[in-house]
DNA sequence: CTTATGTTTAACAAAATTGTTAAACAATAT
DNA sequence: ATATTGTTTAACAATTTTGTTAAACATAAG
């Protein structure tokens, strides 16, 4: 009869707690942004928002996990898929772009955070359970198949990711020597990777290796 | 006849205060440290670290603008020596990484504390002083030497500096899910990439482009 | 109607942090 | 010897934030 008893007359309030909060923390940092802060964004109580989630902990910790839980899946998904390889490169940088222009400050959020405290690391990795191990392997078959056998495969995830994420990651930085500030240049910018990290990463690979 | 008035009888206070503000700021970030994790980093009182700097504020930026102005130069020098351009890039990897092994922190902490508080750049950019059209432009010419005429250089400094710095950035996260945590397999990977970077880099731009 | 749940307002205690001040002391320079 | 500077100890006010509690109210469910 009350298959989910908690929601009875909430029209959402537990919903708009986690958006609020997930904006406030990645915009202000875990320090940075208050409980009022967070009330404040939902439209709601403090001390409603402490009636929903005991302490600040208890909510930055599921803000942490969800955020978490959005981004792992991105890393991997591409390398599921069973396309060429330098197709596989493309949806790579695709999804993750994709994801990046949805979630702009999920890289230096969850960064400065794990940097801050990696403990936090260990319970939320098993909990995701990712096999590194296979997609590893993977690529490193891949590379063979281009005749690259003297390169461990995390070099080529590490500069994927850094080629990928540093626009994001650096962004107010990089926006101002670069661009003059210029925000739609550098909209373009980002778009523009969408092609020029997958071609600088295929030149890489079919590099004058084959004779 | 007092030419330094203030430097009387200070066995190096000052420079003592610089150095574990500058090491908890970056651990802990602006909001995490407090005036007293730094007087006790410097071995000294609270009151006179207040002494000293009148506020959390001034001591921060002090610190800030220090780290900044030995970030800055390190960007730039590979491209003022008149080498080749692969010689240059290598030394570019090379200069980024040997400052990074120093001040592993660094990047983790500018970015945090830009992405926060943008407005803390204006001031500093000029001041430092950076002549990117100049650069830029260089680059553009090597790259036509390339035969590659349809990329912006800022794409290139981009791809380089990810390259660089997601080891770094990312390291507690990268290292555990694709190392293990095995932190000794992590340095011989951070030493490797000084050669797999510009590897990398050059096979992109000598690749099958010049028919 | 009565009850339980969600919600607001108000008030409060506890803690942490910041910035300031006063008093005392050591050592150096004049 | 006296004044100045650096330094410590102690204490304090002001602020911010957190977490809690009590009281009142609305509404949907029984």
């Amino acid at each position: 009869m009350e298959p989910d008893k908690k929601e009875n007359l909430e029209p959402g309030t537990e919903r708009k707690i986690l958006e609020a909060a997930g904006k406030v923390f990645m915009m202000k940092g875990r320090l940075g942004a208050s409980m009022q802060d967070i009330a404040d964004e939902a439209g709601i109580n403090r001390t409603l928002l402490h009636y929903y989630f005991r302490n600040k902990e208890k909510l930055f910790d599921t803000i942490f996990a969800k955020v978490l839980a959005t981004a792992f899946p991105t890393i991997v998904k591409a390398f599921m898929s069973d396309q060429p390889f330098l197709e596989k490169i493309k949806m790579f940088v695709d999804t993750w772009t994709d994801m990046l222009k949805e979630n702009p400050y999920l890289p230096v959020f969850v960064i400065q955070e794990i940097s801050l405290n990696p403990d936090r690391l260990a319970g939320i990795i098993q909990h995701v359970g990712l096999d590194t191990d296979v997609a590893l392997k993977g690529i490193t078959k891949e590379l063979e198949s281009y005749g690259i056998v003297d390169m461990d495969p995390r070099h080529l995830i590490a500069n994927m990711l850094g080629m990928v994420l540093f626009p994001y990651i650096g962004r107010p930085l990089f926006q101002k020597v670069a661009f003059g500030d210029d925000k739609e240049a550098y909209e373009q910018f980002l778009e523009d990777r969408r092609e020029q990290v997958p071609r600088f990463i295929n030149l890489a690979l079919q590099g004058p290796g084959q004779e």
